[in-house]
DNA sequence: CTGAAAGCGCTTACAG
DNA sequence: CTGAAAGCGCTTACAG
């Protein structure tokens, strides 16, 4: 089948190709009468204008890049798609790469891989380091970070559009009403101790809520994991096998929280009975647990929208009113939770 | 920054831009020194094709389509990241759209949209229709299914490629392995009634091997769900209210086993003492689930790269040695499960 | 308002 | 083996 092109179009129209483009692209300057012909000429031909074509002289694809960690994990899979739907609502295609394994090296490979097929960039849920600002500057790539921790070597200088919730505060209100319900004996599971940013903040949150207190943190009950199911529960059995048990478990991801959980039950103790869970992210895996697990719920979606939104500002140099949107976040305690 | 085009290379090998492209492209018939050059040219100057402008001419983009149900859903993300996996290692790109909430009639809509940008679609977990093999057909566009129903609508004239397990098998097998565990009193909860692919197979295999050991089949407990966790839930609360209360509960998708295994417990019999579940698909969400969920092990990841190396042998035009791939599916059995 | 022409950065016959 | 040239399907100044 051959391919009709705007030449064809402009053709049956009776018009210079120049003036198709222009009806096509609903530019101004354009005879209602031609314009009309157009219009019928690139009905009756059912033509669709090449995409392809179009970004080698404007230099714009349409197309936005989205590097992210883990697409299985389902905390970045809502995340991608509240942007999924925004970019299709704009009329934007989705390219996606997802990192999971690779090291932070591939990424320059990546973007230089990118820097021709897309517009703008978003990262979810990875590191921003001033290697990868760079790269991104040197080919003058907008992007966006969601979800994302920003390493140490990011100075202030550079510009950062980014999409988040005030971690320290949601883990601050999560600690003031797990005291609120009586608990005191708390046990904190932790991202990896290296992450500064959710495990930093978190830890941070916590902290200051129990010090408020006047409650001593147990140096033992501050553990680390790795966001992961199987983590939450090795370090729960750790926690179990000690002489104390917390009357409470605050992990900082809800898988972590199940894990937790199935390392409790197994051990013969009763969620929430015994010992109370918490967890963080608002994942559906925590409501189809038995015990539901209590969380600290991130709009995912509304995360994922706002940054794309946010890299179609950037692209088409819309003003941008805030660089840095921090979401709110909700506590839904569920039956993992009980009041002493 | 000026972007630096093969031109310039070519002109600082001192080369023709033809025989900088050659050697660009590793074809054959360039001198030993030409080549050479032009590759220390490329490096000096650290030169990136411009994947568009060679899309233009070549009318190959590198890029895979793929057309998915829901991103969220647990199965189909492990079938995107075999995808995506496999795309990368052979320098494709993916395109993604999610057809979540969208009507069928979209999908013409994201297939003019794709004609220019990608090479090649690959649909997972949605329906084939006739029409949509039309509208590919047309455009002259390879595609490939990955667990996929096939509409009435289409007629064996059309060439499908497609992976996936056998469905019918796979459910007879589970069935035959719970049979031999002593059960005879068996629930059975489908997706919807309407869905022709892996509702109606499995519900086949079930049969074949419940009536192969001659026993009687309990049209009450023939449910229909829709595969999400709470139609698991609520069809189970509905079998609980009979009169008899079946030893097993077959879920064809592992979300409604969970489902149905929280509305066991909340009615305070136990899984599996009282009732055995077990599930369908091997998403990771009924490892975590209390007990673990016994379940049907469908090979996502691999599904996902094998439809991925078949749409880049039909792009690439290569040899296909089989149409219709079959995956084998494994059984797992455990804590959900419990022999008589 | 509008047509002819140049050009986006490549690839690919076409001569030599 | 290799360079000059045409052309992929658009967009965009440039004249008029």
């Amino acid at each position: 089948m051959k391919t009709i092109t705007l030449k064809d179009v402009a053709k049956k129209a009776g018009v210079g190709v120049g003036t198709a483009s222009r009806v096509l692209n609903n530019q101004a300057h354009v005879s209602e009468d031609k314009r009309q012909r157009v219009l019928d000429a690139i009905e009756a031909l059912n033509y669709k204008p090449d995409a392809i074509a179009r970004s080698l002289k404007s230099k714009k694809t349409r197309n936005i890049g989205v590097i992210l960690n883990d697409i299985t994990n389902p905390f970045y899979s809502k995340v991608f798609r509240g942007l999924e739907t925004e970019a299709k609502a704009s009329d934007y295609s989705i390219v996606f790469v997802d990192l999971f394994l690779q090291d932070e090296d591939a990424i320059g490979e990546i973007l230089s891989f990118y820097r021709s097929k897309v517009d703008g960039i978003i990262f979810i849920g990875s590191t921003v380091t001033s290697e990868i600002l760079d790269h991104c500057q040197k080919f003058d790539m907008p992007f966006v970070y969601a979800s994302a921790s920003i390493d140490a070597s990011v100075t202030s200088q550079n510009m950062i559009y980014s999409v988040d919730i005030d971690n320290e505060k949601a883990a601050y209100d999560a600690t003031n009403a797990l005291i609120g319900l009586g608990h005191k004996d708390i046990a904190l599971i932790l991202g990896p101790i290296e992450d500064k940013n959710s495990t930093y903040s978190r830890k941070i949150g916590f902290e200051k809520a129990m010090t408020e207190h006047g409650i001593t943190i147990e140096e033992d009950w501050i553990c680390y994991g790795d966001f992961s199911y199987d983590s939450g529960y090795s370090v729960m059995k750790e926690i179990l096998k000690g002489d104390k048990i917390p009357t409470m478990v605050f992990a900082i991801s809800d898988l972590m929280a199940i894990g937790a959980t199935k390392a409790i039950l197994e051990s013969g103790l009763n969620v929430p009975k015994n010992v109370s869970v918490m967890g963080f992210d608002g994942i559906k895996n925590g409501e189809y647990n038995y015990p539901e697990i209590s969380t600290v719920v991130q709009p995912r979606y509304e995360m994922g929208r706002m940054a794309c939104e946010k890299i179609i500002s950037l692209i088409e140099k819309k003003e941008i009113k805030e660089p840095v949107t921090i979401l709110e976040h909700t506590l839904a305690l569920r039956a993992s939770v009980k009041k002493l």
